[in-house]
DNA sequence: GTTATTAATGCAAACGTTTGTATATTTGTT
DNA sequence: AACAAATATACAAACGTTTGCATTAATAAC
């Protein structure tokens, strides 16, 4: 391995020049700086990264958290954020919390071992204190996106979950669904409070009452899904906005084996548009997101070292499951 | 940030006492190592990774290298190498090749300058010529899944791609489907010549011709999926074995939009179990991998030096695409 | 021509750990 | 009691970079 004092010997100069020659220190000539880069790469130099972490104190790590990398949505944030972060030279470490609050706190102490130098994370369900989050980070830099914690300092990424929950809401009664219900995630998380926010006030801006008992909280898997569906149809519910794909999925499956039909009988629409949504009979109407640009924002927050919370809209994707409009004209 | 240098002037012994005490090594009095890991504990020590990775010349790395993270198969094995590599106190690096052999030796390289202790990988499709490889990770233990080069060293682990395409393409047979063809994937791969092999095998064992023409190679998209069901069917083929689900999918769409009813008509079967699967109407059947076992097999070969070739099972879920038996029973 | 100013490089001390070799201490053997 | 063997710890030199401070060389100011 050819290192900074082989290049240096081979030129006749210091290893501080030809380190301050590499990293476009202003301190050299710049004859001097061609020359250096040129033997480097004539030698064949490849900066020693352990090396110049130790000394600087901080690693060209970025540590990303998220609650699972097989859901599409966060594969996609991190594809996005690694585009950006591999160009300016970083690379990304990645970790899991299965939605678990102590694997949160386990990666964020790995990721402060490694001197990472920054953290874009998507805290766990489970997790409703984020004091234990900035203790762990220290002076680590930190980038929130998705699901964020306003009161943590840093930049912020997240879906306009208000409005797009609003949108759908509306979709839903312009289709002229009367009782909507909601599959609701779990309420500590911003994310979901704020679709439940804009479901509510689709419903009270077309004069339809918001009903306590329509409300399924906690409801983001196929399971839980099945079961709340059963209980709003029972409810006398037409439609369902969940705030998420899989519930959304299980609700379908259980109206099915109900004997409902969609759009006819009930409609639904979720959240994320997983690639099931599209490819399910009847489709699956779904908000998506822009998870590829959600995670280069993310990442370029920390280039910038942004502060900023920035807001992604998500995108209705009408199809059949509560298209009833369109059925009707066939 | 307390060093070893802090416990050592605590307790009035050296560094390199507090070193081999907390490394575990046999050349320290066992009353010593107590009161040093005691000491550890209550001084708040924590192992300085980057001057530890700087003095060893290895990192307590792992990196794993896959086509793209977002595929169900990559994710989970990721998972999976994950639960075992951070038991034993590594950490995971992720790369993605989007298939792409500049990004993959690019990959290589990244993981060879932050010196990772192993590197995991599945090649991507361009990559026809393992050398490059080998030059590139020099003297890094390298442990090869799902799509391996033979003539690599290490460890490999792979799924008995050959007879479980034959059984997938047994049980098409059984159904009583009569010309069988396939959606074959880049025969320069060998988990997908090996899926060949197993669909020829059990076309011969069944007295069926093998016909080249209905051999659709490099076909394992959506979109070359659709076009190759429709060649098909006009070859008078009534059914297909495919080297994975998204060509199964669109040939599905493909073979609906033509008017065919499956499993009446046309039989398929895939290969991943992607999640959409088991979801679509009519749900397509599929050679279930056991993907998260594969990453928790690969991450163990690494940790015990093993050299061997692990053979996985697969998985056939007979669903509706293929489950001509049952609807015949209805 | 002397002195102040700037530019370019050299010097040397870190960063915190690991490890080969040397030293001191204990134990065992005769 | 003397010596060998073992055990336990200390010493010191790395690992390759970065960076504050010192030094030298070149330019500008008077």
């Amino acid at each position: 391995m050819v290192t900074i004092t082989d290049i240096a010997k081979a030129l006749g100069v210091t290893p501080s020049t030809v380190s301050r020659a590499l990293s476009g220190s202003p301190r050299v000539k710049e004859e001097t700086r061609r020359t250096v880069e040129e033997t480097a790469r004539s030698m064949g130099y490849e900066r020693n990264v352990m090396a110049s972490n130790l000394r600087r104190g901080r690693s060209s790590i970025v540590g990303i958290i998220v609650p699972r990398i097989y859901r599409e949505f966060f594969s996609n944030v991190i594809g996005g954020a690694e585009s950006i972060l591999n160009e300016a030279g970083y690379n990304v470490l990645i970790c899991q919390t299965h939605e678990r609050r102590e694997a949160e706190l386990q990666a964020l102490h790995t990721l402060r071992k490694n001197q990472v130098a920054c953290v874009l994370m998507s805290h766990a369900i489970e997790t409703e204190d984020p004091a234990p989050i900035a203790e762990a980070l220290g002076d680590i830099p930190l980038v929130q996106f998705d699901r964020v914690f306003r009161s943590l300092p840093g930049a912020k990424v997240v879906n306009d979950n208000y409005e797009s929950a609003y949108a759908a809401t509306r979709h839903l009664i312009a289709n002229g669904y009367r009782r909507v219900g909601t599959l609701a995630g779990h309420l500590c998380c911003e994310a979901f409070s704020d679709r439940l926010r804009g479901y509510r006030k689709a419903l009270e801006d077309s004069g339809l009452a918001y009903d306590e008992s329509l409300v399924f909280q906690d409801c983001i898997l196929r399971e839980t899904g099945w079961d709340a569906a059963l209980q709003a149809a029972e409810a006398g519910c037409d439609a369902l906005y969940s705030a998420g794909d899989f519930s959304a999925l299980g609700a379908m499956e259980a109206l099915r084996w109900k004997g409902l039909s969609l759009p006819r009988d009930f409609g639904i629409v979720g959240t994320a548009d997983e690639t099931f949504a599209s490819l399910m009979s009847p489709s699956l109407s779904s908000l998506g997101q822009h998870a590829f640009e959600m995670g280069r924002v993310a990442a370029k927050a920390f280039l910038f070292r942004s502060q900023a919370t920035t807001v992604i809209s998500m995108e209705l994707h009408i199809r059949e499951s509560s298209n009833r409009n369109s059925i009707c004209q066939k």
